[in-house]
RNA sequence: GCCGAUGUGGCGGAAUUGGUAGACGCGCUGGAUUCAAAAUCCAGUAUCUUCGGAUGUGGGGGUUCGAUUCCCCCCAUCGGUACCA
């Protein structure tokens, strides 16, 4: 072995034995306990792998190891999130189909990780478009289909015990999660058609099909989810998106929105995601309360969590939408409302976020309060949305400021029903203060008054108690090409019937024709194969978003070749649950919360033991990258592109200016403040964008060069950005390059070395060569000169210590997950015994097996070089600190007095704190210091100080 | 607006969770080695200072013998979210 390690070479060493001997595979093993470490897979783009990526990889990776090595049986696998729109959209401009795009990807991203040494089991990967597993996905949709959600119970009931009931005794015992309110009886049942039982079950089952508003985006030509949509303009391509009335897949999360608030309590997740999630399901308690309409047998509904400020209500306003608005609106109010409404819906969602205008219109019809007994006028407006509560409010202009406004501005009675005097710093929407001008609720607490409101409503039978929810079924059908195909056919009566396991997986057909369709076809319609499987039937060709395989991917690993199951329920029952979760936060509420409502639901069914599927989890933060520009004026001169260092140009004149984003790879001192072109960089440039070359000039305070006449040690500088790393701003760094050079181990290191996981930071590599002379100096300690020697003499004391220090401090750092100070108490360590010249086996032995989680490769090839070729360093136990070898023998205390410094006074480290006081108060200086002072306690910080407090 | 997080040297960041603030690394300064450079090693590196100290963890107050850590108010940055009744 060679002091100089060529780490390269080492490592394709040891990737080719750990393979060889597949040192990572795992299997169920009831003699020792699981411990299940995921990683959220990722989505193979075309870019490769990033430096970002492997941020929680090999955070995982090193917890991963560390708990093996204590002797957990570690389940840790990959996979690929395979399918989703990049690929697609990647197929359209490219004709390459997205299969053979994404298989490329996937083999590139394989290959890159392995070259970063994660003991991932690779006999365990996963792609959720290949057909053995989405059958699966397809499975539990059937399954979706085929429950509802029983409320008397808490659970997924089957339909076929839905449909006895209905055949017994009707619908009106049954409490389920559903939409429509109408009641039938048994008999009204049984004498119901095929495609009327259809639609009543529809509106009972966890997926189903209706109408809804959907946003819709044309030039995507697809359904997006709420959450791919930013600022009224699609995530992905930032193209408009609009609201469209289709008819869509849905699947009812909002039955679970209950148990997904309650469960969070028993996760491990940070502050932060856990209210993130709580707001995304946004439960609200309040009551429903039922108004008459003057001259008319119409009742309106609303929903209220105010219930006590009903004396207050001087109006009522519906959404434009709701369908009472047709049918109440009077003759003389008609043109008015019609006009609004056209102005509403001409409103596009953009302008509706940046301007919100108090707007709306009157439509010539009142309600009775019930209360006050006054006939108060019924409104539209926009600021009341159709799909939260019943779509309609009673306004309380004293106590809501929309409702303010707008009564303000139309004039209406404002009547004060709280007074808030005793509570100077509170705000409209705090719930404290006392009733006033409300009758019997008068001189009651808020809280009190709620209450007493309903259980008044209830008892006159105008309403009841509702817990209402933000959160909204979710839209589960795509019009696109690569995602899941859904397992449902049509019958002649267009009745939908969901395929039997036996028809699983309903395979992707394969073609090139997969171009969006206009107006909401998905391509699979024009594959009449797969549109009409037979006389009669019409298969859906609508696919699923991409969050369906990743909902329920975690379980598939512990069983990853089952054709039987989604997994074995012996194997499931062994690894349970995911026990570490790692992962970006930017999938804090669409991932996570259709996981958990897909684990929920398995658990209705039986399939899994846990109610969660992670229990902890961490997110690490984004390693962003730079984006270099370079200045180019707007107008050319001459017809000459001119380029000008960003020094010279001054800031009024910064508008005539355009910054052209320049490829990452032809910076020089990239990532620092001072990054720039040189000659050879604009070379680079000049070849990579080629409209320039021979028509521009380069200018900085060295002066104007054109390309031919360019000085070696021109420089122009750039403006850095800090943002997110993407392929279209050309500044991906890939972590190829950084291995190559510096070795994966070293990469490895660096990347837990520049601080908290959880943080984003930018990229930059100033601070490796810090990690890469640790390494080296790591090495060194086992040479002797040019040699490899260790000694085999007993260790000193000292050396012992320097050991258990160690091994204390990376053992509470992994547990903390505080991989930044673990590399630190190595990089302490390897100091310390440099410094003493301290070879001993004793010593590095141990020191080596602490250091193999974070750098495998190294460790191995010293390991195998040490104990020739024994057993691989990863199959050793984990070191634990003894903390005999951590006492010192003496301790040197600082004696103060109320804080401030007096004298040093050496103690027995064994000593307790009380002996410790004692010892003190025989001092002689003691008595010097405090005499003509009283002493009113001593404080004794063990290994820190003594303090007398003195008065 | 609301919710959440963060704020410590020139920089990335430590601090055993209330106990000697600035570990470790980068950068910088000086030195050794070298014909020279790279590499390596050694020393120094918060600020002010009359060299005894004084001041310092975004700002202001509080609790405490003692606060980066706990409490209250304010400021800044980042992330999430928004007519949700």
């Amino acid at each position: 072995m060679d002091m100089n390690l060529n780490f390269n070479e080492i490592e394709k060493k040891w990737n080719a034995h750990w393979e060889k001997e597949d040192l990572y595979n795992v299997e169920m093993d009831i003699s020792k306990p699981k411990f299940y470490v995921l990683d959220m897979f990722p989505y193979p783009s075309g870019a490769g792998l990033h430096v970002g990526h492997p941020l929680g990889y090999i955070a995982s990776d090193i917890y991963a190891r560390y708990k093996r090595m204590k002797g957990y049986n570690v389940l840790h696998p990959m996979g690929f999130d395979a399918f989703g729109l990049p690929a697609e959209e990647y197929a359209i401009e490219t004709g390459i189909h997205p299969a053979d795009s994404t298989e490329a990807n996937i083999k590139r991203y394989c290959e890159q990780m392995k070259l970063l040494g994660f003991s991932f089991d690779w006999n365990r990967m996963i792609k959720t478009c290949d057909p053995k597993f989405y059958k699966w996905t397809q499975w539990i949709f059937t399954q979706l289909f085929e429950h509802y959600y029983n409320s008397f119970e808490d659970k997924a009931k089957s339909i076929d015990s839905l449909i006895k009931i209905f055949e017994k005794e009707g619908n009106t015992k049954v409490k389920a999660r559903h939409e429509n309110k109408n009641a039938f009886s048994a008999n009204d049942w049984n004498l119901y058609s095929d495609k009327e039982k259809s639609e009543i079950l529809m509106d009972y089952r966890l997926a189903y099909r209706k109408v809804g508003y959907v946003n819709w985006c044309e030039k995507l030509g697809t359904v997006l989810a709420n959450d791919q949509v930013k600022d009224g303009i699609s995530e992905r391509g930032g193209h408009p998106v609009e609201k469209k009335a289709m008819t869509q897949w849905y699947l009812r999360i909002t039955a679970y929105a209950e148990r997904m608030i309650t469960g969070l309590q028993t996760l491990e997740w940070s502050d932060a995601l856990k209210t993130m999630q709580a707001n995304w399901i946004g439960r609200s308690e309040g009551a429903t309360i039922l108004f008459d309409i003057i001259n008319s047998d119409k009742t309106l509904e609303i929903y209220t969590t105010r219930p006590d400020t009903i004396y207050g209500a001087t109006f009522m306003v519906l959404a434009p939408e709701h369908p009472y608005v047709a049918e109440q609106t009077n003759e003389h109010q008609k043109k008015e409302v019609e006009k609004y409404i056209s102005y509403v819906n001409s409103r596009s969602e953009i302008e509706r976020m940046a301007e919100k205008k108090v707007s709306g219109a009157f439509i010539g019809a009142y309600a009775y309060n019930p209360f006050t007994k006054k006939e108060i006028p019924i409104y539209i407006s926009e600021y009341v949305l159709l799909d939260y509560g019943t779509g309609a409010i009673m306004a309380v202009p004293s106590d809501d400021d929309r409702d303010e406004a707008f009564a303000e501005k139309y004039n209406i009675d404002i009547i004060q029903v709280i007074d808030k005097s005793d509570f100077p710093g509170a705000t409209l929407h705090d719930k404290v203060g006392k009733i006033i001008n409300s009758d019997f609720l008068n001189g009651m607490e808020v809280i009190e008054a709620i209450s007493a409101m309903c259980a008044k409503i209830e008892e006159m039978g105008i309403g009841e108690k509702k817990i209402n929810y933000k959160l909204r079924d979710s839209n589960f059908s795509r019009q696109r090409y690569w995602g899941e195909p859904f397992p449902i056919t049509f019958d002649s009566n267009n009745i939908a019937h969901v395929s039997d396991i036996s028809e699983l997986p309903v395979t992707l057909p394969h073609t090139h024709d997969f171009i969006p369709g206009k107006g909401g076809e998905s391509p699979l319609s024009r594959i009449k194969d797969f549109l009409n499987p037979k006389e009669g039937i019409k298969r859906e060709t609508d696919t699923m978003p991409a969050v369906a395989g990743s909902s329920w991917y975690h379980l598939r690993y512990m069983d990853p070749n089952n054709d039987e199951d989604l997994a074995s329920a012996e194997k499931i029952n062994y690894w349970q649950d995911v026990d570490l979760y790692v992962g970006g936060a930017e999938h804090a509420v669409a991932h996570l919360m259709y996981a958990r409502f897909w684990h929920k639901f398995l658990f209705d069914l039986g399939k899994v033991p846990t109610q969660e599927p992670y229990k902890k989890l961490v997110n690490q933060g984004m390693i962003q990258g730079v984006i270099e520009y370079i200045n180019l004026q707007k107008e050319k001169i001459d017809g000459v592109n001119r380029f000008v260092s960003i020094e010279i140009v001054n800031e009024e004149e910064k508008t005539q200016w355009v910054k052209i984003p320049v490829h990452v790879d032809f910076i020089s001192d990239y990532g620092s403040e001072n990054s720039y072109l040189d000659a050879n960089g604009i070379k680079q440039f000049l070849d990579w964008r080629s409209a320039y070359k021979g028509n521009c000039s380069f200018e900085s305070k060295k002066g104007i060069y054109n390309e031919k006449n360019l000085p070696n040690d021109f420089r122009l500088t750039t403006i850095s950005e800090v943002g997110k790393m993407s392929k279209s701003k050309f500044n991906v760094i890939n972590p190829d390059e950084v291995v190559e050079k510096y070795g994966a181990d070293c990469f490895r290191m660096y990347e837990m070395f520049l601080g908290p996981i959880e943080q984003s930071k930018p990229w930059d590599t100033q601070g490796i060569d810090g990690v890469y002379k640790f390494l080296k100096r790591y090495i060194s300690l086992f040479f002797k000169g040019e040699n490899f020697l260790l000694s085999s003499e007993k260790a000193t004391e000292e050396e012992l210590k320097i050991l258990h220090k160690t091994i204390k401090k990376v053992n509470h750092g992994i547990e903390r997950f505080s991989f930044n100070t673990c590399v630190s108490a190595f990089m302490v360590c390897t100091n310390e015994l440099k410094k003493i010249h301290s070879n001993k086996m004793e010593i590095l032995s141990p020191l080596n097996i602490l250091l193999a989680p974070f750098a495998p490769y190294i460790t191995e090839e010293l390991n195998s070089v040490m104990r020739g070729n024994s057993r691989s360093v990863h199959l050793e136990v984990y070191p634990t600190h003894n903390e005999t070898y951590l006492q010192e023998e003496a301790f040197d205390y600082p004696i103060c007095f109320n804080g401030k410094k007096r004298g040093m006074h050496s103690f027995p480290s064994s000593y307790s704190p009380k002996q410790i006081e004692a010892e003190v108060a025989k001092l002689e200086v003691f008595r010097k210091w405090t005499e003509g002072q009283t002493v009113r306690k001593v404080i004794v910080v063990p290994k820190r100080m003594v303090n007398i407090v003195v008065s």
